[in-house]
DNA sequence: AATTTCCTAGACCATTTGGTCTATAGCGGA
DNA sequence: TCCGCTATAGACCAAATGGTCTAGGAAATT
C-alpha cells in the first residue's frame, strides 16, 4: 500500500508551498513537480482538487502545532514559561530550516473570501489552538484563562507574522524575552 | 487632468482587493473591472504592470496606517493609550466596514518570495511604523522604547490577524482591554 | 487650423490555471 | 491464467492569467 505515502508526500509538500507562498501563489503543477508525482495520483487521493488537498495539509500543520504547544507546556513550570518555549521551538525551527514558513492558517486565510471551506478549516483550527491554551492557563491556575490564551495566542501570532516577514527568528526571541520579564518581574 | 484621478482610483481599489483576497487571490481583470478602466490605463499608469500597481497600493495604505497611527499617539497622554486609540481605531473602521481588511503589507507578503520588489516594500512600511512607535515611545518616556515599540507592533499584528481570520473587530478590543490593564494595574 | 501630448480603449498573445477523462501498470486472490 | 481493484500516468480542455501593442479620442499648445 504504496498509497499513503504518495497521499502523505502531497500533504506535506503541498504544506511546505503553501506556507512559503499561499495558498494563491502556488499552482497544482508546481505542487505535482516538487511531490514528483502525476496529476492522476492528486485527483485519485483528493477528489475535491487544490481546495482539500489545501484542506488536509492545513489541518495537518495545524495539529502538528497543536501537539508542539502541548509539549512545550507540559514541561513547563507555569503559564508564561510554556509560551517561552513555544517561541524558542519555532525561532529554533526556523534556524535549522534557514527559513520561516508562515503560520499553516495564516497560509490559507487570504483564499477564505473564495473559498468557504478553507474559513471552515482556519476557524476549526484556531478553535482548537486557543481551547489548547486555556486549559494549560487553567491548569496552572492564571487568573483569568480565557483572557490570558487570547492574549498569548494573538502575541504569537504577531511574532509568527513579523517572523514570516522579515525570514528571521529574531520576532520569536523578542516574544519570548518579553513572557520572562512578565514572569519575573 | 483626469490622469491622477483613475490612477488614484486603480491604487484604491487594487488595495482594497488585495487587502481582502491577497496578491494573488486578484487578477488584473477583477482589479479593472472593479475601477471600470481598461487594461490600457493600468500599463500607461503602472508600467510595471501588477507589481508596481501592488507596491504603489500598499504604500499608499501604509502611509494611511503611519498616519493613523500618528494621531492616535499624539492625543494620548502615554504610550499604552496610544495602543488603545489604535485599537479602537482599527476596530470601528472594521465595524463602519462590516468587513476586516488584511493588514496592508500582510496582503502582498506572501508574495515576496517570487517578487523581492514586494518583499523591499513590506520591509520599508514595517520600518516605518516601527520607527514611528519609537519616537513615540521615548516621546513618553517609556524605560526601553525599542522594546516597547517592537512588543506593541507584534500584538497589533497579532490582533490584526485574528480579526482578519474571524472578520471581527473583537480581538482589537481584547487588546484594547490588556493594553489598558497595563495602564490601570 | 494643425500638431502634439496625454490617456483611454480593447484586441490579441503565449502561458498557466484547475480540472476531467481514458488508459494502463501492478498486484492479490480465485 | 484471468479477474478486479488500487493507483499511477499524462493527454487534453476551457477559462483565466499577466502582458504587449496599435488605434484613437480629447484637450492643450502652436
Amino acid at each position: 500500500m504504496s498509497s499513503n505515502e504518495n497521499r502523505d508526500k502531497l500533504i506535506r509538500t503541498a504544506s511546505r508551498l503553501f506556507r512559503s507562498k499561499g495558498y494563491d501563489g502556488v499552482g497544482l503543477k508546481e505542487i505535482l513537480a516538487a511531490a514528483d508525482l502525476p496529476k492522476g495520483s492528486l485527483y485519485y487521493h483528493f477528489p475535491g482538487g487544490k481546495v482539500e488537498l489545501a484542506d488536509a495539509a492545513t489541518r495537518w500543520a495545524g495539529d502538528w502545532v497543536a501537539r508542539m504547544l502541548g509539549q512545550c507546556f507540559e514541561t513547563a513550570t507555569c503559564f508564561e514559561e510554556g509560551g517561552v518555549k513555544t517561541c524558542e521551538t519555532l525561532a529554533a525551527n526556523a534556524e535549522h530550516h534557514n527559513s520561516v514558513p508562515a503560520c499553516p492558517v495564516v497560509s490559507i486565510l487570504q483564499a477564505a473570501p473564495s473559498e468557504p471551506a478553507l474559513r471552515k478549516t482556519a476557524e476549526d483550527i484556531h478553535n482548537t489552538w486557543t481551547a489548547g491554551l486555556v486549559r494549560q492557563a487553567e491548569r496552572f491556575g492564571v487568573p483569568d484563562p480565557h483572557a490570558a490564551a487570547l492574549s498569548l495566542h494573538m502575541r504569537l501570532q504577531g511574532a509568527w507574522i513579523l517572523a514570516y516577514a522579515q525570514q528571521s527568528g529574531a520576532p520569536f526571541h523578542q516574544l519570548a524575552a518579553e513572557l520572562r520579564k512578565a514572569t519575573a518581574g
